[in-house]
DNA sequence: TATATTTGCAACCATACAGTTGCATTTAAA
DNA sequence: TTTAAATGCAACTGTATGGTTGCAAATATA
């Protein structure tokens, strides 16, 4: 079982739990309210998002309240920098690839 | 078929080859040779990552170059930017949680 | 022209994944 | 104390995924 960042953030549900759970923290069952499926598919995606510690939880009485872990989520920021110099510079290798072609065709 | 950027980057041999690709552009048998798995198998992976356009191709006689394509990759910052806000900020929902917790454990 | 190289596609397989239903446990409310 | 609510866990199911091997097509080389 692979359990990590990016696998937890490659379902599209996974996806809009976080961004729904980053507003406010919520209840399992208040998250479900908000989609189709049953509550137990989507407890099970919230229980992925904790594995990989996306979201945490703190128990209040019977309701388990789930908080976003920003920090967690940095992560996924720090894998995307090694690109990041590409898509800023406007002349990166495949722009000049593309522009070759282009001048090849003319 | 899902085919989106973030269930490309979900696997960690996919990342890799982005990761190799990026730096420079290179043909399947190329990048296979960085991998233990079959030429096959990147291929398929080098595939996918063209379907969802993280890669594109450029034929050269009958070799294939593959350039990595950092303005798709962009898309991820960009979901990203929901959740920039929490992880800068030094007082987020969580931590703010987390030391209520401490608080009364004390 | 015959042969080797580079590549993609199809078929097949074991496993992972997302979903469902049912059940047990804990806590709050009647 | 009985009942209802909130939740997690287990079992099952269909499909997706990542891997393999084999084969065909296109291009370069001998």
């Amino acid at each position: 079982m692979r359990r990590d960042i990016f696998q937890a953030i490659a379902d599209p549900t996974r996806r809009a739990i976080l961004s729904l759970v980053a507003l406010q923290a919520m209840t399992p069952n208040a998250v479900a309210e908000h989609f189709n499926s049953s509550r137990q598919a989507v407890s099970k995606h919230i229980r992925i998002l904790c594995e990989c510690q996306l979201l945490e939880q703190r128990q209040q009485g019977r309701e388990i309240y789930y908080y976003f872990n920003p920090k967690k989520m940095k992560e996924v920021d720090k894998w995307l920098d090694q690109f990041r110099r590409l898509w800023e510079s406007r002349y990166n290798q495949l722009d000049i690839v593309l522009r070759q072609i282009k001048k090849q065709s003319s």
